[in-house]
RNA sequence: UCCUCCUUAGCUCAGUUGGUUAGAGCAUCUGACUGUUAAUCAGAGGGUCGUCUGUUCAAGUCAGACAGGGGGAGCCA
């Protein structure tokens, strides 16, 4: 067998020295042509190996560069040093693969995150790429956690989808037809009942409307996996590929919905709090160091961690977008002509308005609800006794400090006849939507559900500001690399 | 897609009103030193100044187009 090696982040957690282990592992730095900083991507830590001198062949420490992987055999000893308390002391060094000094590009010095971004097969290595990934797999398995200890069913919606009527973007055709010379019909449009599917197919967009067949069975269900949008977005929150988690929910109304979605991300961010408090403490730490290099009016003056314990252990302030409205008007932003964009009831929140409510006016998490049916999706529930003219929805969108939008969401149309009302003036296909209003057809419910950004949300838990920076290879207009 | 800024050594960046042979730190290589912590010290190598076109006696520097990247906006998660 060859693998039997100890974890570094096993061993430094307190193996008895005196110890014979073998580990492996990448070097990081070889200092003084003894001291190997060898990295395994189990924590930043690095362990401190010892190859003393005289003891071991020029060639082999020759070789012993940055980027090289070796399997290191020796005893766990006190360190002399100061910069760790334990170390190994080599009796065998074996180079398993060499990394030539002068090609590889990362080297033991602080990097661009644009650099690194166009590394992006070996950004794995550094300490600030190790540390984000570390948590964005903690928050995918607490996603999962958290639904299974509350009875939800992971439901696996599909990824080719032949609806085009969500309206949530533009698609990414799926298609074996050639590209040259596709069959036409007789009038004279691409034949797509020759294609594959014997019909026009897509990249999914959202798995919800298939999430609610779900409920409707399993009471509460969630999805979570890849989303493509072919939005020509070049935005340092937007991919046309990422990860989406949506529960569906029935026997909810759109209070039920606020809460799960709130005890929901404290719950993600708790988890990360609670298992990867090194890779969270290096991030705070790296971002107070970002921050030193800002103007003053531009650092936002709460630290990462900081910024972490105000969201766990305060609750989100939830208003409706009437309110949100009033709250616009009635500042002194606003007064001083400072937004962009106008405001009054029935726009659509911009960003700056967003960004305002959370940032400048209640400095936590916010949860709007209650807008304009008018801006939004044909499947939010109507709200009963609207005045003429300002009916709104059920809907509602948490938004966070620096990120902006991170969960949208609101209560369904479960009324078979305002749906399809609905639908028809919203120009869906009703026809071609059956399969969906079967679920209001036999035995509806009320029900709610939500979509959460998952690489929003790594944003929000690890600070990194470019979404590109929280996803292995980011998909982006122009930019399919590896 | 729009606005805006950027592109000089492997990386991060200087480069004056256009003017001799384009610089620094780190990295790399060579040597010294040897309990170092992004080791240190000495020396060396390393450049089609993003690409193309133009203005000029002369372009890294000025103008235009294109490409790539950053930030912001829209769209949204």
């Amino acid at each position: 067998m060859f693998n039997q090696r100890i974890k570094i982040k096993q061993l430094l957690s307190g193996t008895p020295t005196g110890t014979e282990v073998v580990v492996m592992g990448w070097v990081r730095t070889f200092r003084n042509n003894q001291f190997v900083a060898l990295n395994d991507g189990s924590t930043n830590a690095n362990l401190q190996v010892v190859a003393s001198l005289g003891e071991f062949e020029e060639t082999i420490l020759k070789r012993i560069t940055t980027g090289a992987s070796l399997k290191v055999t020796g005893t766990v000893v006190e360190s002399l040093g100061k910069g760790q308390t334990v170390e190994v002391k080599a009796t065998s060094i074996e180079i398993l693969g060499d990394s030539d000094a002068e090609k590889y590009p990362l080297q033991p010095k602080k990097h661009s995150l644009e650099f690194l971004r166009e590394k992006a097969h070996l950004r794995f290595r550094t300490n600030t790429f190790a540390s984000v990934f570390r948590i964005r797999h903690a928050l995918a398995f607490a996603v999962h956690q958290f639904f299974n200890e509350r009875g939800f069913v992971y439901l696996n919606t599909p990824i080719i989808t032949s609806s085009d009527a969500e309206g949530a973007g533009e698609m990414f055709r799926v298609t074996t037809l050639p590209m040259e010379g596709a069959p036409k019909n007789e009038q004279g449009e691409i034949d797509y009942t020759q294609d594959f599917f014997g019909k026009s197919t897509n990249l999914t967009v959202s798995g919800q409307l298939e999430g609610e067949l779900g409920a409707m069975a399993f009471s509460e269900i969630y999805t979570f996996g890849p989303t493509f949008r072919a939005e020509n977005s070049n935005t340092t929150r937007h991919l046309a590929e990422f990860w989406m988690i949506e529960p569906e929910m029935a026997f909810h109304d759109i209070e039920d919905n606020m809460n799960l979605a709130e005890s929901f991300i404290q719950y993600l961010i708790q988890y990360v709090m609670k298992n990867n408090a090194d890779d969270l403490a290096f991030l705070d730490a790296r971002l107070a160091e970002e921050e030193k290099q800002l103007p003053t009016e531009k650092r936002s003056g709460l630290g990462l961690l900081e910024k972490l314990n105000l969201v766990v252990n305060n609750n989100f302030e939830r208003i409706t977008y009437t309110e949100a409205i009033d709250i616009l008007l009635n500042s002194n932003h606003y007064k001083k002509k400072k937004f962009k964009y106008d405001v009054k009831w029935g726009i659509d929140l911009q960003s700056e308005h967003e960004r305002y409510l959370v940032e400048q006016h209640f400095k936590k998490p916010v949860i709007v609800t209650g807008y304009p049916a008018a801006i939004k999706a044909f499947y939010m529930r109507m709200n009963d006794g609207c005045e003429a003219g300002k009916e709104t929805v059920a809907a509602m969108d948490i938004l966070a400090p620096g990120i902006g939008e991170i969960v949208g969401g609101s209560q369904r149309e479960e009324r078979l006849e305002v749906l399809e009302a609905r639908m028809r003036s919203m120009h869906v296909p009703v026809e071609e939507m059956s399969w969906y209003l079967d679920t209001r057809r036999f035995g509806t419910v009320p029900h709610a559900g939500f979509g959460l950004g998952f690489e929003r949300m790594i944003q929000f838990v690890t600070g990194m500001t470019n979404i590109r920076d929280v996803i292995a290879f980011a998909r982006t207009p122009k930019n399919c690399e590896y």
